[in-house]
DNA sequence: TGCCTATTTGGCCATACAACCAAGTAACCA
DNA sequence: TGGTTACTTGGTTGTATGGCCAAATAGGCA
């Protein structure tokens, strides 16, 4: 491979890496609808508040999310939304992965 | 986060995950036209024939790709060509960044 | 059978990641 | 100004990943 074509492909997977992480999948989601502040994301998450901004600062990182300061809160909102067709596909896969476990067992 | 949501995310990160990798995404982009055997994409990447099946494998079981057995060749194909959609998305994220980083320069 | 080729698997090592806690920063309010 | 809230950053620890080499496995051919 070539080093342009290497570079090439780095700078895909950074992206694709960003999102290979259940809580910022589940980040995506819900910036779908609006934007939110890390106070709330951390409310849905469930874990340390410190975790998500790391989080949200991976996504941010990447381009996939922006950020706005709003008084003492930090709101973020979906930079790409394109993103979002990705679940199109991927639950394409974990439901024929399913199906084809399933017709094992028969 | 319940934990039927938590799994769900869980399984999509797992696949996306799988393509969180240069030499992966190359991989998936070279199926794109036609299976090739390991031997083949091996000489593209020209990384050690190991580290290529380990990569094959990443794939094959998250269910990216399929493997077939030809004589003492093994063909993988894209089982699941709708993943070839991300680089549409996630390269105008990468050209994006760049703008922007431009855009800072002047 | 025994060798050769193609591929996978195990072992090892260095590096990267994710989680939490604790400390630091920034904006608002009394 | 001093306290409170919202968020980020640094430190630490355990775990996962990716690379190569070496060994194991499997199919084809002499």
């Amino acid at each position: 491979m070539s080093p342009k074509t290497k570079a090439k492909y780095e700078a895909r997977a950074a992206i694709i890496k960003a999102l290979a992480h259940p809580t910022r999948l589940f980040i995506v989601d819900q910036l779908q609808t609006r934007k939110r502040c890390v106070c709330e994301l951390t409310k849905l998450i469930g874990a340390d508040i410190s975790t998500v901004s790391k989080h949200l600062s991976v996504l941010k990182s990447v381009g996939i999310v922006h950020d706005e300061k709003v008084g003492q809160q930090v709101f973020y909102h979906l930079k790409t939304p394109c993103v979002l067709r990705f679940f199109i596909c991927v639950d394409s896969v974990v439901k024929t992965n399913a199906e084809e476990q399933l017709a094992l067992l028969r």
